[in-house]
RNA sequence: AGUCCUGUAGCUCAGUUGGUUAGAGCACUACACUGAUAAUGUAGGGGUCCGCAGUUCAAAUCUGCGCAGGACUACCA
């Protein structure tokens, strides 16, 4: 053990990180923190896998900054907490980066490039970073276990996914459906919302819009909207696709929308008619100015049309009506052309009438099947239902149909009009942007045959397809769904049960998510990725989903008796070996799963599905995969799993955050985890997203190479809450510093300094309480209230609020308040019990921060912990991440006392004040201030912190004035707070005669306790409570006051204070001149001093005090020293003197 | 478009259950202090608490409607 604490030439964090974490590795630091809690609860937190491919930014520090907080403060708490780290190897981003790379497409695969070579690039470009990552994990002082890291590509994990889709599979919740998509006809594939939200994707186009008018079917139920008219109604409705009109099958209106029925005429033929559409929309259509026009004014062609509403309906009226097909080129199979009513209609634009096409909007196809009504399908040639338009974004060739399909469902002569037309010219390459398109030659012919109410461009936004740049269409695509609708409402009710932070994620944001739910689409039409473990039969009557790797190898076996298959790949797997050697004698990716042909109870051939599953399913399912759960950890599973803490940014709410939810919910009925911190993003300084193109993403290893990661985890958990975006700003980093860590540093070096002198090292037995001196009690107490507060907090997840009080404790009380104040306690003077006393506590003050602070600040809290217990020993374990969690003392904790540092505080700050407004300096000593009491409780509370304030402040005496009667002139004013919930409405006027009151109204209320004033003839009786009187001035005194205190100065300098100012300016010349001759602090000097009239006697009277303070062996007046050996000093204006110090050698 | 977050000094942020002079740090200006010294103190300037309306004796704080920025989700006539 050593016997000085170390010292520093100055704060080199970036380095302490380096020692720091070189220490950390040569003594397995970590694996301690693991080790030393063995056998005791666990604490289970989840790390969220990134994906490897691409480097790490400056916003996961600040995520793993939090999971890394909550781990080694319940590390500290005595838990064990294992923490595993993972990565995201499958899905869209690894592939795109491989095809980029390659120079290939996904039309590629399987052509120039095999499934096989291609997913091999994948399988080594997913870890291109991983380097990276475990550097940046380690510089950042994450712990979390790299050395054995779940990977989503192992066989092991996707052993676990496939157990769990088979629990979905058996649960029934897995099920194959069609649902409308993006779809880019272009590339011929669908598209992830991932890729829909590719930068650009949306573009403004303008398109040929029509409003189509649909003839009501005229009926009984239909009759009042016939009543008392000579032509024929029609619902009309808007589309910015007139090309899915033929494909309408329904129109959609808000049932509690309100509608008008309108006699008019067509605009373009002339013909009159009733329409009937939304009446706050009517004047988009029907121009104002006409309105008191006759009907008859009109002529065809005339540009006025004339209008007159016949009958206002809502919208639950028109439910259930029945229109004729407005472009009948196929007929549908079911049920069709009724009013439906549809919750997402709006009177935003349009008609409040929407066109309902099922095969070419998700909305559409949404209310369309609770309706009840048929989709416009055709029939293929295999007999298989298509969407009027084909996968290239044609209209169907007559003769891809099938036969019979023709002759019974399709007007031969309407649809050959437009069988092979592309919906969108650019998906035709031999038209340009020039060429009509399908859209306006609908429109034309509905013009012509008096079904166009209104027909115009018009500007709108529409997805793109991020690699062809053309248009996408929406359109019906077959997946496998998880029926997460089902399991809604317990998914819920669960959410309920976790604690969120911030709330309004859980309540907000994903609750509302929760409730809005649809099935979970769990195809991808891909190639590197998790193989949907689902064989099916060539009729699709029989299907088997595998759930293990048992399973399958046994599956093999009955396809090879049955002679569909001739070899087994999985022959060399042995069951219940779950060795990494056992598991890589195979692959579970494409192409290898997909050439498995298996056979079912009744002999069929089965083939595999070829979809991969959704890569969220990958991360989602972690709690159990990175376990190989069931087929290991089965026993001490509720050890576990679920997690009592994860944290991951806001963005992962739709994402991991759900996935988790919904997996643990549908297989275990329970929570995967229990507390959760959902973190805000990063943007630049200027409130910016960051991003490498634009050039202001901030790079975490320079950072952290130049500051040291403890000030940057530091300024971002303190700087916002983390739920808040953070506008990252070095200089925020550079204040946290010097700021916090500088002042910790230095109280420290304060520390170290003299420690080091009087050659403490904490041996001797705690002072106790009672002897220590009131300001050692006062910092004691705000350091046990400190512990309480940062316990709260770290068990609130609330770093953010820990970290700022921590700060506040160790810039404002113990650096700016204690030390000043106790400087000199620890310079010279005897080795006493009150210098005992301040080092123990300043000790203690540092050695409780460093535990404090050790979860935010890992690298510099155990280098202040360590240096401090190198010498003392206090603790056994060798780093500050092994210790406990310091328990508060509440014995220690003493408000009163709180109370009156404060105002002690509060009065050295006005007297420095004063002292300043008369330009007196605090070297100059003054006789006294006096203090008026308003309450006798103060007067023990002054008294205890009298001699804090007199030395501070440089003042011999602290007097009281009690009798306070026409010395003082006071204030009144009304205390709100008691008054208002009595007097309510005529507070104001209460306030009015409260300000009214004169000096002799004051004493008099203060004399008698009570005083009544009147109110609109209401008296009104006043007790102290209701008031709050302060003093104000002292006639005649430099005064100053704030709040209930007050403090009057006299500021004479008499003889006697003026020798004694004259002293102590000598002291300070001294003293710098020390400094500036580099003598050490406890070297002796022999000083002399030249002669001044004005001088001589103070330095006589003052010699001893003076020979104490600056370690002078001798002191003399002398008549003259040479100006080359003596240093010239002013002691007050216009008085020099010279003087010369010599080092004594012993 | 929906949901959520944010809006307080030039900048970054506090501001408890509504209570009457709205705070801190940084930056700026001036003055001090200093054997903790690449620190520190005191004072000053700087505010439409995003806007409007409402509730209330009293609103930065509660309610409603907007505006601006951000995030996520969706994209629909």
């Amino acid at each position: 053990m050593s016997t000085k604490f170390p010292e520093y030439k100055n704060l080199d964090l970036s380095q302490v990180n380096k020692d720091i974490l070189k220490d950390w590795n040569e003594n397995n630091t970590f694996e301690k923190s693991l080790e030393t809690r063995e056998g005791n609860p666990s604490f289970v937190f989840y790390e969220g896998p990134p994906s490897a491919n691409g480097m790490p930014g400056i916003h996961h520090v600040m995520a793993r900054a939090l999971k890394d907080i909550v781990c080694r403060y319940k590390t500290l708490k005595g838990f064990q907490v294992n923490r595993k780290a993972g990565w995201d190897t499958h899905g869209l981003p690894v592939e795109l980066g491989v095809e980029k790379e390659l120079g290939i497409t996904k039309e590629d695969i399987g052509t120039k490039i095999s499934v096989d070579d291609y997913n091999l690039a994948c399988r080594t470009n997913v870890m291109k970073y991983t380097r990276e990552w475990e550097d940046l994990t380690s510089k950042m002082g994450y712990w979390v276990n790299m050395e054995e890291p779940y990977i989503t590509y192992d066989n092991r994990y996707i052993e676990t996914l496939w157990w769990l889709l088979k629990q979905l599979f058996e649960k029934d919740l897995l099920y194959k459906g069609y649902t409308i998509q993006p779809f880019s006809p272009a590339a011929g594939t669908g598209l992830s919302t991932h890729e829909l939200n590719q930068p650009g994707c949306y573009k403004d186009v303008k398109d040929t819009t029509a409003v189509g008018m649909f003839k009501v079917a005229r009926d009984e139920k239909s009759e009042f909207l016939y009543e008392g008219i000579d032509c024929d109604a029609y619902f009309i409705a808007w589309t910015t696709t007139p090309w899915t009109l033929p494909s309408n099958t329904a129109l959609a209106v808000g049932s509690k929308i309100e509608y008008v029925r309108v006699r008019t005429f067509n605009p373009y033929t002339g013909i009159p008619c009733v329409v009937i559409l939304a009446k706050s929309l009517f004047y988009n259509f029907f121009d104002k100015k006409y309105e008191g026009l006759e009907l008859g004014e009109y002529e065809a062609g005339d540009k006025r049309l004339t209008y007159k509403t016949l009958s206002e309906h809502v919208g639950a009226d028109l439910e259930g009506l029945r229109y004729e097909q407005l472009m009948p080129l196929v007929k549908p199979e079911g049920d069709a052309f009724r009013v439906i009513i549809g919750d997402f209609v709006t009177t935003e634009d349009g008609t409040g009438i929407v066109h309902i096409a099922p095969t070419f909007g998700a909305d559409d196809d949404r209310v369309a099947k609770v309706a009840g009504i048929s989709p416009l399908i055709l029939r293929d040639k295999e007999g298989k239902m298509q969407p009027m338009v084909d996968r290239t974004g044609k209209f169907f060739k007559i003769e891809d149909l099938s036969e019979e399909f023709v002759k019974e469902f399709v007007n031969l002569e309407a649809y050959s009009e437009y069988a092979g037309r592309f919906v969108k010219n650019a998906y035709d390459p031999t038209l340009t942007d020039d060429d009509a398109t399908l859209d306006i030659d609908i429109a034309v012919a509905l013009k012509k045959e008096s079904l166009a109410f209104k027909v115009e461009k018009h500007v709108h936004n529409y997805p793109h397809c991020w690699r062809t740049d053309k248009p996408i269409l929406y359109y019906p695509l077959d997946s496998w769904f998880i029926e997460t609708t089902k399991v809604r409402d317990r998914m819920i009710e669960l959410n309920k049960t976790i604690n969120w932070k911030p709330k309004s994620t859980g309540e907000g944001r994903f609750g509302k998510w929760l409730e809005n739910l649809q099935d979970w689409n769990l195809s991808r039409s891909r190639y590197w990725g998790t193989p949907l473990p689902i064989w099916v039969s060539e009729d699709r009557s029989e299907i088997k989903c595998i759930g293990s790797v048992a399973e399958l190898k046994a599956e093999i076996e009955k396809s090879m008796t049955a002679g569909f298959m001739t070899e087994n790949i999985l022959a060399d797997y042995i069951e219940g070996d779950n060795s990494k050697e056992n598991y890589e004698k195979f692959d579970l990716h494409r192409p290898y799963v997909d050439g498995l042909i298996l056979v079912s109870e009744t002999g069929q051939k089965l083939f595999r599905e070829l979809d991969l599953i959704d890569v969220w399913f990958d991360s989602g399912a972690m709690p159990y995969a990175q376990q190989h759960y069931p087929f290991e950890n089965k026993e001490n599973f509720d050890k576990l799993f679920p997690a009592q803490f994860i944290a991951e940014g806001v963005d992962q709410t739709r994402g991991w955050f759900f996935t988790l939810h919904a997996i643990a919910t549908m297989c275990f009925d329970g929570v995967a985890f229990e507390n959760i911190i959902s973190n805000g993003l990063v943007l630049d300084a200027k409130g910016n997203k960051m991003s490498k193109r634009l050039g202001n993403a901030v790079d975490p290893f320079s950072t952290i190479e130049k500051y040291g990661s403890d000030p940057l985890r530091w300024y971002m958990i303190t700087n916002a809450q983390p739920w808040d975006n953070l506008k990252f700003d070095l200089g925020g980093v550079e204040e946290v510093r010097r700021k916090f860590f500088g002042t910790l540093y230095n109280t420290y070096s304060f520390f170290q300094l003299y420690a080091n002198v009087d050659g403490f090292t904490y041996s001797e037995a705690d002072v106790a309480m009672e002897q220590r001196p009131e300001i050692d009690r006062w910092i004691l107490s705000l350091l046990n209230s400190l512990i309480k507060e940062v316990e709260e907090c770290y068990e609130a997840y609330e770093p953010t609020r820990a970290g700022r009080a921590i700060q506040d404790f160790v810039n404002e009380n113990l650096s700016n308040w204690y030390v000043r104040l106790c400087r000199k306690r620890y310079w010279g003077g005897d080795y006493s019990i009150d210098k005992i006393s301040a080092y123990q506590t300043l000790y203690r003050c540092l050695e409780t921060v460093s535990v404090l602070a050790s979860p935010i600040a890992p690298f510099y809290m155990d280098q202040l912990f360590k240096d401090l217990n190198s010498v003392t020993g206090r603790f056994t374990e060798e780093s500050v991440h092994l210790v406990n969690f310091p328990k508060y003392d509440p014995e220690v904790i003493d408000s009163e006392l709180e109370e009156r540092m404060d105002m002690a505080q509060k009065i050295s700050s006005m007297s420095l004040g004063l002292r300043r407004k008369v330009k007196i300096r605090v070297r100059q000593p003054l006789s006294k201030i006096i203090i008026p009491i308003l309450d006798d409780s103060m007067v023990p509370q002054l008294e205890a912190i009298k001699n804090i304030v007199l030395s501070e402040i440089n003042v011999k005496e602290m007097e009281f004035i009690t009798d306070t009667t026409g010395v003082l002139v006071k204030n009144i004013k009304p205390n709100f707070k008691t008054l208002g919930p009595k007097y309510g409405k005529i507070m104001k006027q209460i306030a009015a005669e409260i300000g009214k009151m004169n000096q002799e109204d004051i004493v008099a209320f203060e004399k008698e306790g009570s005083y009544t004033i009147v109110v609109n003839n209401e008296n009104i009786s006043l007790t102290p409570e209701d008031v709050e009187i302060v003093s104000e001035d002292i006639p005649g005194w430099l005064v100053a006051n704030e709040g209930k205190l007050t403090v009057a100065m006299d500021v004479n300098i008499t003889d006697e204070l003026r020798k004694e100012g004259i002293a102590r300016e000598f002291i300070n010349r001294i003293q710098n001149l020390r400094k500036d001759s580099d003598f050490e602090v406890t070297d002796k000097i022999k000083l002399q001093i030249m002669m001044h009239d004005s001088i001589n006697d103070a330095v006589l009277t003052h010699k001893e005090y003076i020979g104490t303070q600056t370690l002078a062996v001798s002191i003399e007046l002398v008549e003259k020293l040479a100006e080359n050996e003596a240093k010239a000093v002013e002691i007050e204006q216009g008085v020099e003197s010279f003087i010369k110090i010599e080092k004594v050698s012993e």
